[in-house]
DNA sequence: TGTGCCTTGTCAAGGTAGTGTCCAGGTATT
DNA sequence: AATACCTGGACACTACCTTGACAAGGCACA
């Protein structure tokens, strides 16, 4: 791989750090302060200039923080142990709260794990070999036999991600991840249509905002709302402001969703974003996810959205929107 | 890994305790103050911090609290104890199983239970509207948040006896009865076919035997097998014996499964059934099942088939034979 | 069938610990 | 000059702590 220093190097000013962490530069300099969180080193006027490896420290930390670890504890903790607590945390405190708490035994657990390794090594040697039949179906015994959220969150996701890094290094062809990219699509897609709800359901908006095309992770968010029991509009990718809107009010939606995977132009993408949360009535959040979202986390918040940065929140977020509503 | 140091290594707060295990801080504590369920060591500050162990005690004593044990009664049992106590009580109910987590609080179960009921509903719904997309989206709804098990036994055994009742009595009508089990025998089909193996696994063939014309019974076991991992040759309905033997040596079955729906001839059935016996070899059990299997129980069993009037039945006899030829 | 005891979850009050936020006065950067 | 950032200290709010009490449900016993 490509040299440590390029990761150690630092460059970023404290401004910089907190758009991309979601914390202010108050707490920032109070987390060093107070924990020796990070030790940034300086320009030459004193100023702090973060390396790449800070901010992903940082990150990490502000997702155990938000998942209830106390700073003061973990602050000392190394970025591998980091990684480790957060899996684990991410893992549990979903199903603790979505079956009212069931801890299945460890083996159980390790099975499962298995299975899902075994579900996505299936995928990406389908991928390899071409065979979009067997590829479908490696998807669809996935989907019934884990259910949806193991389905993306373990299967999808990491498949996706797999492709995404073979076709970076050129060991999938781009044939393969055109292949790929549109069974996965089909098969979200269908999932989609067959949790279609009849009876009244808070609605959830979905959308990718202009100028993005990978639609991939919007389906996923949609999928996962409907697996959750809500009506989900999905307006698909590339869908500028105002029809996002009237979409919004027509359907009278609970929420409104937006997927974000790259960052053409932070501006552009900002305003949007603001104008987007302005249209929208103050009790519908809006929520920005994807790959690119933590990046601009800080001032995204400041528009008034919410960003998540996994499914297991967003579902989260769902499930205490919905019971909102009802006593 | 360093298990010990690691697990019992203090770091979690009783917030991120109570997210983990349902239980509230008030709960929490109280439990320790009465009963010192577990000692959480303290920060300098005095507040508690949980170990790793800490939270899986917890979380059992949890478990077993919902389901009816008096916390001052377990509270002092060891975390060995604990699990076994938890094993037994609800335990038998099912091993391991894969999906949407084990059998955990009764609220969970009462709500597994709710959900398959709603389905239910739903597919019966859908069946006197006579829309049959309606019905083919619930049925793969159910699927997939259920799994193959409970959907079978839950959903599909339920609403086609439901079905079958309505015929008899004249509230469903010819036309409604039609489209639902062509339906069902489409969505089962869809499994079975999601299910197809491709690498090596032991073989179970499935068939109707003369006569017979309802195939949905055989489909159910059919998938039921392929969900757990076997490669299923289905032959469908009204298979004379010759055929279905043929079939069977051809594919080197491990095998041969027959359901029985109703009762037309007892005398040329039982025929039937020795004729099989006679030619399989004899370590391929051949397993007889169906609503009318029960009525010839004895004498079926006396021809050397195995008679079983359930589709749990069933799986543990899969589980069984696969597990015989590996070690 | 009612009565009283026991178990257990929940709450209140009053105080401490841990963390986020802010201020003021000064320095860098653009 | 206008921002953006620095430091050290102060402040305020949330999360936790302990003790003590209360209410609802379960259970035994009259």
């Amino acid at each position: 791989m490509n040299d440590l220093s390029e990761h150690q190097l630092p460059r970023f000013p404290v401004r910089l750090v907190a758009l991309r962490t979601g914390l202010t530069p108050h707490v920032l300099r109070a987390w060093e302060r107070r924990y020796g969180v990070v030790t940034p080193t300086r320009s030459e006027g004193g100023q702090r200039l973060y390396s790449h490896l800070d901010i992903e420290r940082l990150r990490r930390l502000r997702r155990l923080t938000d998942h209830g670890h106390a700073i003061g504890r973990i602050a000392s903790l190394s970025l591998g142990a980091l990684t480790q607590l957060d899996e684990e945390s991410s893992g549990h405190a979903e199903t603790a709260r979505l079956h009212g708490g069931d801890s299945s035994s460890p083996a159980a657990d390790r099975l499962r794990a298995e299975t899902i390794r075994e579900f996505t090594r299936a995928a990406l040697r389908a991928t390899r070999r071409l065979d979009s039949t067997d590829l479908q179906a490696t998807l669809e015994r996935a989907a019934v036999t884990l259910g949806v959220p193991d389905f993306l969150e373990g299967v999808v996701a990491t498949a996706l991600e797999d492709i995404g890094h073979g076709w970076a290094e050129q060991s999938v062809s781009v044939a393969q991840e055109h292949m790929a990219t549109t069974v996965f699509r089909r098969t979200l897609g269908w999932l989609l249509r067959v949790y279609e709800v009849s009876g009244p359901a808070p609605r959830l908006v979905v959308a990718t905002p202009p100028g993005q095309v990978h639609e991939l992770g919007a389906l996923m968010v949609a999928v996962s709302a409907a697996a959750e029991g809500w009506a989900v509009t999905y307006l698909g990718p590339d869908l500028p402001v105002a029809d996002l809107l009237s979409a919004a009010s027509q359907t009278e939606a609970r929420a409104v969703a937006i997927s974000l995977v790259y960052l053409s132009d932070d501006r552009d993408f900002l305003a949007t974003l603001r104008e987007t949360r302005a249209g929208l009535p103050e009790r519908v959040p809006l929520i920005l996810g994807g790959a690119a979202a933590p990046e601009i986390r800080l001032s995204a918040e400041n528009t008034g959205a919410v960003v998540l940065d996994s499914l297991p929140d967003f579902r989260t977020l769902l499930q205490r929107l919905a019971a909102e509503d009802v006593p």
